[in-house]
DNA sequence: TCGCACCCCCTAACGCCGTTAGGGGGCTAT
DNA sequence: ATAGCCCCCTAACGGCGTTAGGGGGTGCGA
């Protein structure tokens, strides 16, 4: 565990080390005490700097979105929303336990705001009214942080055992097929399509959905 | 701490003493030693019912959602799909830290189940394919779980002091107004609508979005 | 009626956790 | 030189999840 950052301690500094140890212990293994052996200081010395847990996580959860790239400003509002919904959960895919991090936390870290700030933009410019354009925002966020958490959780422990998420989804599969068809016939007939492995075209379907709703409220006002 | 189940043990008991300690402790302070002493039990007793306290925490899961009321099958697809969305929240927001819990985590609990089930059938009714009456469902589910954990998740820290949610939203748009205008002119322009302190209309928003996008579907098959 | 097996809960302990109290070394400014 | 402050240290507290191993109670077969 040796010291990532310089010789005395930064808030900066602190978050580098816990993305380190997020990454290879996730978020159930991040400690303190790791964290501060990551970067190469005891424990209690963090607290000089970081009121408690919680702010730490603060600082890591904005961390995490620092290196976020922007999509490119071509095309239509609609691709552009479509393209910041996708990289959103490609970031929190990335990173390990990244959507456990980010989900019950509203940063105002100098990354998330710089985010939010240029998504606004967009929206504004292509029509949308002041409030509806700050909803928009936080539809879509909301909206991916719910997927990908739906997403990593472990299908009832099964894939927990070292399954792949083929052979996990096939598992569950399997436990809807088993149900009694006369109290549950809409599982046992929908069961592969429930448990369907493509995770891309389900996030897709939603982000589908998001952009023709918005684009009807858009043709109505 | 006076035992809440029977004589014995059960898995229900322990599901019920959980919801207790929820409820009264919330979600970082529920305890495997917590649930057993509100069942009047020890806590490695616990062990010979449930794995670990992951598996008390599906059992949670479960349990939480037991005492859903379905909306009436009554009007079009849409209202009902709606109302699915209201009550779904409204539950979340009804138990302590319910959203937490149910979060990253995919049940196949019976009380789970027994709801998918009957959103299915309505879905399928109103005339959506298998595979898109599939992903609606989780769709809901997805932004439901992920609006609840925004609304939910204090505002940086403030209204943690003591401060009401409607102060917490005014103390946040503070920190939007005193961005500096050149790099997040946005962010200023529209502190008041990211910070409207009404959860009802925002969820209502992304709700009715997401009703128009799936009504777009339905159309255009 | 005895004894055996099994179910279920117990006590005790391990190593880890977040957090706080209080001490002290070393720089900076007087 | 010395006062003061910044920043990290050691030590400890109470609580956590989890496991090992022991032992009462109950029902069943002999």
């Amino acid at each position: 565990m040796a010291q990532t950052p310089a010789r005395t301690l930064t808030r900066e500094g602190i978050a580098a080390a816990a993305l380190v140890v997020l990454e290879r212990e996730g978020l159930a293994g991040l400690s303190m005490r790791k964290v501060a052996a990551e970067a190469g200081v005891q424990a209690a010395s963090l607290y000089w700097h970081v009121r408690n847990k919680e702010e730490l996580l603060d600082l890591l959860g904005d961390a995490l979105v620092a290196d976020a790239e922007l999509p490119p400003r071509t095309g239509g509002w609609r691709e552009q929303y479509l393209e910041y919904g996708r990289r959103y959960r490609a970031l929190l895919l990335a990173r390990r336990d990244a959507a456990k991090v980010v989900a019950g936390r509203l940063t105002t870290g100098p990354h998330v705001l710089a985010v939010l700030e240029d998504q606004l933009d967009r929206l504004r410019a292509a029509g949308f009214a002041d409030a509806d354009a700050a909803m928009a925002a936080y539809l879509l966020s909301a909206y991916v942080q719910g997927f990908v958490l739906q997403e990593q959780s472990p299908l009832s422990a099964a894939e927990a055992a070292g399954a792949s998420r083929g052979q996990a989804a096939r598992a569950a599969g399997d436990v809807f097929r088993a149900l009694p068809a006369e109290t549950h016939p809409n599982l046992v007939a929908l069961a592969d399509d429930l448990t369907d492995p493509d995770m891309d075209s389900r996030f897709e379907f939603g982000l589908q959905r998001l952009a023709d709703g918005l684009a009807a409220l858009l043709r109505q006002r």
